[in-house]
DNA sequence: GGCATAAGTCGTCAATTGACGACTTGCAGC
DNA sequence: GCTGCAAGTCGTCAATTGACGACTTATGCC
């Protein structure tokens, strides 16, 4: 019965997927990679395989060419996806003093807002948070840490402020600001709110709140101890 | 073959279930929609009805005696533990002049923090905002609108402080500090981060930033215009 | 004590879903 | 032009999962 599958093939005309021929290995590994962040993203870690397969223009069967089950192609998404972006964080131009705390902390936060604050970044991170699935949060929490640590630091030496001993308080010191600006990303991109407001306004009084609310917070953090 | 039901019947003591006898519709409606709270909270939108069942100690067939399919049965947790604790918001106090703003903030946060930012109510709220369900956001959005509004209004009447005429301006301002404690509470519960200081502190010190920033916040949003 | 009725369970169905063996097809090198 | 191999698909399997018809059992009432 060679009708059958001649008449298939004549139904399309080049190839069996969405419009890209053949691909070697890497590349199309390459792009089910990409596929399959912009999918669990928005499908959540429990989207089919069936629908991602659809989304690339690729058979079911060829994910498993690539990756052995399910679990390990979404461990590489969050591999790429979640921790690749962080790693290109960028502390240099917090210490950079020839520009004052508050232009320094606006710079940054513009990009860590635009590069890591995602719509596809934060809801990966999110479903991947609330599966407990503890993929690696420890190598982010560090460079957090390292984060609230400069940034507190660098604002209380601008100000001539002595900060508390305790490194705990110190971190949720800049904490109220990284919470606030990734609680903006959060209302953005999952929420879909807070949007008439420009990023980078909200962005600034933000760090208006922090630098100039500073000595308050330190002064306040210390009255329990 | 009566032999094997009279032996199925001496293991178990009592009856089939958990512990507890048979129940009236209500009882045992109200008890499986609490089970269903908890048991979504923890595993998400997709946990399975068989699952929940065994939570309840009940079977999966008893559920379809309650709720026609499993939708509804998430819809009305999430009217039940979203929605309803919302309802007991009080404004009353943050209005209340007798006492500083400061002070008044810290009441309310407090309360706020441990009554509605818990875990179990968290964890629903992200689940149904990933899979965007849209369950009732709206009720949630205007409750917070008039909360946002009204610290907002407060602070700058104790520092008589003009507000730009722009309200969403205005509601950001105020998130500033709502976001802050927002994700304090993410942190808190969903990252298990964030908890060696006490939260009635962290919340002081971020209370204190928006209070003691607050002129420079109005400054530089109202830069733009 | 027996019976009506609500409370509760059993077993099963069809659809979904991750996984994979067996097959087909395009293309590079001769 | 043909052949060998990598790229890609088909069809299927077993487990899971929402849903539900048919049945069983406890209990209050006479």
């Amino acid at each position: 019965m060679e009708a059958k599958s001649a008449k298939l093939r004549s139904e399309k005309p080049r190839n069996g997927n969405g419009g890209e021929g053949r691909l070697p290995y890497d590349e199309r590994r390459a792009q089910i990679l990409h596929h399959a962040a912009e999918f669990f993203s928005e499908y959540g870690l429990t989207g089919q395989t069936r629908s991602l397969a659809a989304a690339c223009g690729v058979s079911q069967r060829l994910l498993y060419r690539f990756f052995p089950n399910k679990a390990a192609l979404v461990r590489e998404v969050y591999q790429e996806t979640i921790i690749g972006p962080f790693r290109a964080v960028w502390l240099a131009q917090l210490t950079d003093r020839s520009m004052g705390v508050e232009e320094r902390l606006n710079h940054f936060y513009r990009d860590y807002f635009r590069t890591i604050l995602t719509r596809k970044w934060l809801r990966l991170f999110l479903y991947s948070s609330l599966a407990e699935s503890e993929m690696a949060p420890d190598y982010i929490a560090a460079i957090i840490k390292d984060l609230m640590e400069t940034i507190t630091r660098e604002t209380a030496l601008e100000q001539g402020v002595d900060l508390p001993d305790d490194p705990d308080v110190l971190h949720e010191i800049g904490w109220t600001l990284h919470g606030a600006v990734s609680h903006f990303a959060i209302r953005r991109h999952l929420y879909k709110a807070s949007r008439e407001v420009p990023a980078d306004r909200v962005l600034a009084v933000q760090i208006a709140a922090f630098v100039h609310g500073f000595r308050a917070m330190v002064e306040t953090a210390g009255e329990g101890s």
